[in-house]
DNA sequence: TTATCATATGAACAACTATTCATATGTTTA
DNA sequence: TAAACATATGAATAGTTGTTCATATGATAA
């Protein structure tokens, strides 16, 4: 069970009547969001690293790097996709720090850079696969 | 260190030069593609799932519940943002399974659904402030 | 150098998405 | 019942994003 000691803010009476009539915000609950909350940027810094798992490209790339390094046009041909989309996509990922590249002559190989990529999808993969 | 056990994958010859100019896609490649990539709908689940983390109205909201059960004109006037607005986001948290509503009499409650919430946030956080 | 292969990237376009506005639904109180 | 409050939702719009196309950059081989 979830939220087994959470409160549920109310107003001062305690009913769910005085919940929403009241002109200021709960006080309460004001102190929880301005002591818990992380700062503008680091939310902001949060949703862009889910927004980049959250295209399934990007997904395919990660799977195929959770298992080799593998270069550009390997990955698009195992893909089914143009190199082009490939890279565009791969570019995002670095950028993200969830990939690294190391040029090898004219290939370029990427390999997944950080540890935290495994434990996110796998955490995703779980919660989808309830029920 | 990262991929310490993971092959690169090449051509026969074992040289970046024939990485790429081969006709097929390296059979060692599409095996590990065939044999770990998980299903197509799968895949569009976990980008679906990441997509609703991927947007900071919804951690603003996500963080406020790790505290509190709140109603949902709280969690608007706590965010500083239009009701509507707070509303059509819960929507969206509440079809992929993140949080759970309940009503007590006018308002209706929001409460977190899922303890991998926690655990998916917690791991975005720690990857987006390393160094 | 020139040709070729591998990758990166800017521009354009189609598809998607978050918010706003207006309004509907659901609940309580008078 | 009617009025007021809390929430939900459809439509419209502005902003974002993934892919394609054309082309540039970088590296190797002839």
């Amino acid at each position: 069970m979830i939220n087994e000691n959470i409160n549920t803010i109310r107003g001062v009476g305690g009913n769910a009547s005085e919940c929403c009539d009241t002109v200021e915000v709960h006080e309460e609950l004001l102190n929880i969001v301005n002591s818990t909350m992380p700062e503008e940027t680091e939310l902001y810094d949060l949703a862009e690293l889910f927004k980049v798992f959250g295209d399934s490209t990007r997904i395919r790339i990660l799977f195929v790097l959770f298992e080799a390094e593998v270069c550009v046009c390997d990955l698009a041909a195992a893909l089914n996709m143009t190199q082009s989309a490939i890279s565009h996509q791969l570019r995002i990922l670095k950028q993200n720090k969830l990939v690294k590249s190391r040029r090898e002559g004219k290939s370029v190989f990427y390999s997944l850079a950080d540890a935290h990529v495994r434990t996110i999808i796998a955490q995703g993969r779980e919660h989808i696969e309830e029920e």
